[in-house]
RNA sequence: CGGGAUGUGGCGCAGUCCGGUUAGCGCACACGGCUGGGGGCCGUGGGGUCGCAGGUUCAAAUCCUGUCAUCCCGACCA
């Protein structure tokens, strides 16, 4: 990727925010921290949820829905999630507004109107389906149960970013009952590669697989899977989870069973979640200075064709091309917009469909028509070919794929020019700050090292890799013993 | 919640330090003409209680106090 297409971390912020504005996906609304995901912006995520949908019913996963609103008492049942949520909630305390009496034409919380129990927005739905599944489950005979919901959840953070951080975002969180251990694990394990197979096969960000330390571990689990993205400023992002809980949630909400043997016994649960914060993967894995650069298989429009023309009657003759071609395309399974309003001049047509990431554009003018021509300009590298008409829709299936592809390498290449081996701390400290991105270290397993190396350089351990070989070696910070090597990074 | 910064037409900004004509500029918008294979040009025009509330002053976008919001950096986090 050259340089120059590379928007670099001190201007990243602001880059990132305004491409997102300018390309027309999102803003940020009246509400603190929300943002509004205009249309061409929820066009993607719709792709987005289609494939994953399509994906967790291959795997035998169903779709439900539970309640925005969660009883504070079911909430704190399980004490490590409640108090891992505790500070970020959103709590419903009453139900009624009334006109305020000193205070002409204004509302206010009708102070008779408390509710007896306050009700928590849901951070994320655990404790809400727990309860439910009780209800469903006596007899090793009902289960598994392997239930997606779509969803939004409220996470009161103190500082919020538009896709990676909102206060209400949008997520899918599969919420799976199993009869044995080795089943839950097994579950959550897969639906960690089916994430990761998303990540790369659909959005095309390259991922690494891995598991969480303890203190990165989600609330209330026993053993946390990850996929880790790293994104063009050299900073890491958690670009999806899978837990296994182990029996903590059974536990909480007295979820037992009869097993096959006749005795009671706990279920087995699984958590799995992604969410529009994989849109702020997307912009800042693929985007560059001139805009979005979207994968063919989540662009809501894959092919965009521009006419040129200087008078109606060519106009005309375009269209006919251009509706044959449309036909001829959309036959092939590819999504073709063709814009023709006359409102717009060819090149501002042109510079909006770059900003959207439109992968392939064609142009068709009185030229080509002549020549029995069209021209077609790629987005990932910005190059343009005039080829034969004739060979259009061949020409475009082979380019959408090698885009596809391309777009694929491109960010692998870049992700694994930014994992480093490092072994000493100082190296570890230059590498962060110079040449950014993963660094592959020694770690002596325990939480208080890893504590002092993030107070030390703000970079925390994003994951140990599953796909890597586990080889001994010494602490890069304490020098003691290390059975493997993790990756760190800084994260958003 | 701590540190820093910023609030001026739809968007991006100048003006604020050092108070003083009718508050400017670019983009966008509307109309007219010339244009037409990469965001066209020229002309004309519409649009602003300068975040909000007080105060100082003959006079406040500008100074003072308060307040709200947003952004960045921390702590927190998908």
């Amino acid at each position: 990727m050259s340089k120059n297409l590379t928007p670099r971390s001190q201007d990243y912020s602001k880059w990132y925010n305004e491409l997102v504005i300018r390309a027309d996906l999102a803003e940020n609304s009246a509400v603190r921290g929300c943002m509004v995901i205009k249309p061409y912006g929820f066009a993607i995520w719709e792709k987005m949820q289609a494939e994953l949908d399509r994906m967790f019913k291959e795997t035998g996963h169903q779709n439900a829905y539970f309640p925005l609103f969660i009883p504070k008492s079911l909430f704190e049942a399980e004490e490590k999630n409640a108090e891992g949520f505790a500070k970020e909630c959103a709590v419903v305390t009453h139900y009624r507004l009334e006109n305020d009496p000193d205070n002409e034409g204004k509302l206010r919380v009708d102070p008779t109107a408390r509710l007896e129990e306050e009700l928590v927005v849901r951070p994320t739905s655990e404790a809400i389906i727990w309860n439910t599944y009780k209800g469903w489950i006596q007899s090793y005979r009902d289960l598994p149960i392997l239930v997606n919901q779509w969803a939004n959840v409220v996470r009161w953070e103190m500082r919020t970013r538009l896709f990676l951080r909102t206060t209400e975002f949008l997520w899918q969180e599969g919420h799976t009952a199993h009869a044995t251990r080795d089943e839950a694990m097994a579950e959550a394990e897969l639906m960690n590669n089916v994430y990761a197979q998303f990540a790369e096969g659909f959005m095309a960000i390259p991922v690494i697989r891995g598991i969480k330390t303890e203190s990165e571990r989600f609330a209330g689990a026993e053993e946390t899977f990850c996929i880790e993205a790293l994104m063009q400023d050299g900073k890491a992002l958690q670009a999806g989870t899978s837990h296994f809980l182990g029996q903590n949630f059974a536990k909480a909400f007295d979820v037992k069973f009869t097993n096959k043997e006749g005795k009671l016994d706990y279920v087995w649960a699984t958590s799995w979640g992604v969410s529009t914060r994989l849109m702020g993967a997307l912009i800042m894995t693929h985007g560059d200075d001139k805009g979005l650069v979207l994968p063919p298989n989540l662009a809501p429009n894959q092919v965009v064709i521009v006419p040129i023309y200087r008078s109606e009657e060519q106009l005309n003759q375009i269209d006919l091309v251009a509706e044959k071609l449309m036909t001829l395309l959309r036959a092939a399974g590819h999504s073709v917009k063709y814009d023709n309003r006359d409102t717009y001049r060819p090149g501002a047509k042109f510079a909006q469909y770059e900003l959207q990431g439109v992968p392939l554009r064609i142009a068709i003018g009185p030229k080509d028509l002549e020549n029995g021509t069209v021209e077609v300009a790629r987005r990932d590298e910005l190059s343009k070919q005039i080829i034969a008409i004739d060979s259009v829709v061949e020409t475009v299936s082979m380019l959408l794929d090698e885009i596809q592809k391309n777009l694929y390498e491109r960010a692998l290449n870049f992700r694994d020019d930014h994992i480093t081996e490092v072994d000493d701390f100082d190296t570890f400290k230059s590498v962060l700050e110079e040449k950014t991105g993963f660094i592959s270290a020694h770690w002596d397993g325990t939480a208080e090292t890893e504590e002092k190396i993030k107070e030390l350089t703000k970079a925390t351990i994003r994951c140990i890799p599953i796909d890597e070989e586990a080889k001994p070696g010494s602490c890069v910070y304490t020098g003691n013993p290390s059975e493997r090597r993790v990756l760190f990074a800084k994260a958003y």
